[in-house]
DNA sequence: ATATGTGAACCCATTCACAGCG
DNA sequence: CGCTGTGAATGGGTTCACATAT
């Protein structure tokens, strides 16, 4: 087990946050990747909060969460914060994924990763498209989909994004767990079944529109301009 | 005036159900419709359930709040029940939507509908892109973005989906608030600022993917070998 | 004085347990 | 009986309020 500088009391807490402290994280640090690039040093957690829509209890209890401390005056140090977060996510060592499916969805989010430096680095890319196999897209190798295994199996990677239709998701769910990865970000609008060892991420575009059906609707009582 | 946009006018009748509940009772829908294709009547609150991955009680609970009621012996009425559910989303008056940016991501939301027939249309799509002026892309007529106001407002266009990068979301936010539609389904990495009376529901690929990433770590407790 | 750290209260979603009906 | 409908209990996440630190 690798431990990175920034020791945080001695509590190890493999607990799971929730699903939901864990999205304000990534929020977080986000946020404050752009402070830092705009030359900022220290931000507030109702900063903090009122970047991302919460209020700043929230804040200050996910980052104790983490394990960082903030100054009782000048608030959270933000190189500092963004290490922490980092090791928290892994990112200190890396992720490594691969995404199966380059269609259209698949290249773009290739593209989200092409040309930005992260900790979260895409090794390889399948298809089932002969005209596919060996060409480069998004920066990424693409080979075909049946050297899935032999090509991630034992590589240490974490993630497979799953860019398929989805009468295929299943089969290359399974594929990828086989192979070792031990999460999913799943793109298709299909329920995937895979041993509670994995943890798998719907995003499911079709279900959120109907969301927004529903709520915009809603929203909607009376429509009379203002 | 300040507003905290606090303000639930909330209609008892039709009453805020929450974000996860609506979430499920689109995915009952969705598994209703395959039962239904595969000839199937009625349904249980448990093989629902089993489908998407709650408990039953949850089930009965969530069509309860959408006041379709079951029978004691036989269950649900598959058939019944979808129409419960499309005019509970409003689909039995049409959702009519528009998407803006026309890329990859763009391209593979609009395949998504192209072909299968749905109570959601997508009525055109805009890019800032000449080249892509006045062709069909995805069955759909791509106008260029400045003429969105006037194309759109009036329509009675409820959807607006952005693909756009992530500069760009916050003004073309901005425009399909203007021109009307209540919700917004945001693909880019950015949290855009809109009135109240607007629903927004953002799909972030990178956050999903550092969300699994933080919880593929957590579920493997080392990596190394086996 | 101002901002953090945190126990405690609060609120809402889920689950339980059982009444009711076919 | 089996399955639904639903009040009641449970549990988890958020917010409050205040002690604490500088």
């Amino acid at each position: 087990m690798i431990t990175t500088g920034n020791e945080k009391k001695g509590k190890e807490k493999l607990s799971l946050t929730s699903q939901r402290a864990v999205a304000r994280l990534a929020l977080y640090r986000r946020m404050l990747l752009h402070a830092k690039d705009d030359g900022q040093h220290t931000m507030y957690s109702h900063e903090l909060a009122d970047l991302i829509g919460v209020h700043s209890p929230q804040v200050r209890r996910d980052l104790m969460e983490v394990g960082y401390l903030g100054h009782p005056r000048h608030g959270y140090e933000i190189a500092g914060l963004i290490s922490r977060l980092d090791a928290y996510f892994g990112m200190d060592q890396g992720i490594r994924m691969v995404l199966v499916g380059v269609g259209n969805l698949g290249r773009a989010i290739l593209n989200y990763f092409v040309g930005k430096q992260s900790h979260i680095s895409m090794e390889a890319v399948f298809d089932t498209d002969p005209t596919k196999f060996d060409r480069t897209i998004g920066g990424c190798h693409c080979y075909p989909l049946d050297q899935l295994y032999a090509i991630v199996s034992g590589k240490g990677v974490h993630i497979g994004v799953i860019t398929v239709p989805a009468v295929q998701a299943q089969s290359v769910a399974d594929l990828l767990v086989k192979a070792g990865v031990n999460g999913l970000v799943n793109l298709a609008p299909a329920r995937l079944r895979v041993p509670p060892s994995v943890f798998v991420e719907d995003m499911d575009v079709t279900l959120a529109i109907e969301k927004v059906a529903y709520f915009s609707k809603m929203f909607s009582g009376d429509r009379g301009g203002k």
